[in-house]
DNA sequence: CTGTAATTTCAGTAAATACTGAAATTACAG
DNA sequence: CTGTAATTTCAGTATTTACTGAAATTACAG
């Protein structure tokens, strides 16, 4: 059973569960990861197994997986003969992370896959239809993860001033659109 | 569209079958939205069912779903009393779509979630610490969806020259960082 | 090495999710 | 209205995914 999460964390963890399962992270995991990024310490998995109430199998599955993720790294305490997982201590350095994961596991093998497609010849005008659309599929895409490159370049200390730009961040894309119509 | 599914189609509805359900959507909601993108003409809802071998009643709820996430739109073709579906002809305009509604889906509801534990008092060390976690979360959330929602006023034609631009897109953003670093 | 604590694996089971067919409802041509 | 085609609903079932406990493996102090 639970023990001694307060209400306030207890919440953030249950939350970012459920959002997890949302987005293809089993629950459990999502709401171990949360556990792991509100706390100050590293926790091993028997503190992680308490503190959920989820069997310590399962604990060491989702530990497997968020390792398998590089959302979490393993360390020893000294004098403890236990493992020991902590995540990173800046938001951005998850944020990059999870992107980066993401790419790697869905974004790559979809270019692929379209790429495979569109070298075939069509057999026919919806055969041509569709390649068409595959190509603007494709192209968005690699678009997309282009401007997410260049962005995830960015480290904690400019997205700090980024943010203080505040909501006149649109200017920055104004500049940009008046090269864009040179 | 009475006929059997090309191997090419069949690849690319497979494909995206597959991430959807990485994505937390339905692996045959996925699979119908494909089919309803590549296929130029509108289908109605038994063409869906006899192309991809599901019943009737699945697609059904399909289209629901589909309808509710306001990524396709239903039409009548004249002489017909069925009712006919399509995805909007351009691949921006999805994902525009898809980014809206996952923000006010997930993202807009963890913003609400995250400020709610903000305004709380810290009740020791250990939710002081979580919750500074927690503000930087929700400053760092904030900020990619106030860049996401600017990305989102682009239409087609900016982000064709956009596109254009390719490789040298990381010069937009140099000229962001020289905007800051003053 | 040996003994023990820590971790992982995995077969079995529980839970969640997806899918179907039959029945109900709705839409509309005549 | 009436009859019929089209669509939706939903209870039941199938499938997938998650979780557990027991056993196996690994890690390491003595």
């Amino acid at each position: 059973m639970t023990k001694n999460l307060t209400p306030m964390i207890q919440s953030c963890v249950m939350h970012f569960g459920e959002m997890g399962s949302r987005w293809g992270i089993n629950r459990t995991v999502g709401q171990m990861y949360a556990l792991i990024v509100l706390n100050k310490e590293p926790l091993c998995a028997d503190d992680i197994a308490e503190a959920l109430g989820f069997s310590r199998s399962n604990v060491s599955m989702g530990i497997k997986e968020l390792l398998s993720w590089e959302l979490i790294k393993l360390q020893h305490l000294p004098g403890e003969r236990r493992e020991f997982y902590s995540a990173p201590g800046d938001v951005w350095d998850i944020a990059k992370t999870l992107i980066e994961q993401r790419r790697k596991r869905e974004i790559d093998p979809t270019l692929s896959t379209l790429r495979n497609l569109l070298i075939e010849v069509p057999a026919n005008t919806e055969e041509e239809y569709a390649q068409q659309r595959m190509r603007e599929m494709h192209e968005l895409i690699e678009m997309l993860t282009l401007w997410t490159s260049e962005i995830q370049r960015l480290d904690s200390a400019k997205l700090g001033k980024l943010l203080k730009l505040g909501s006149s961040i649109g200017k920055v894309l104004d500049l940009k659109d008046k090269l864009l119509n040179r």
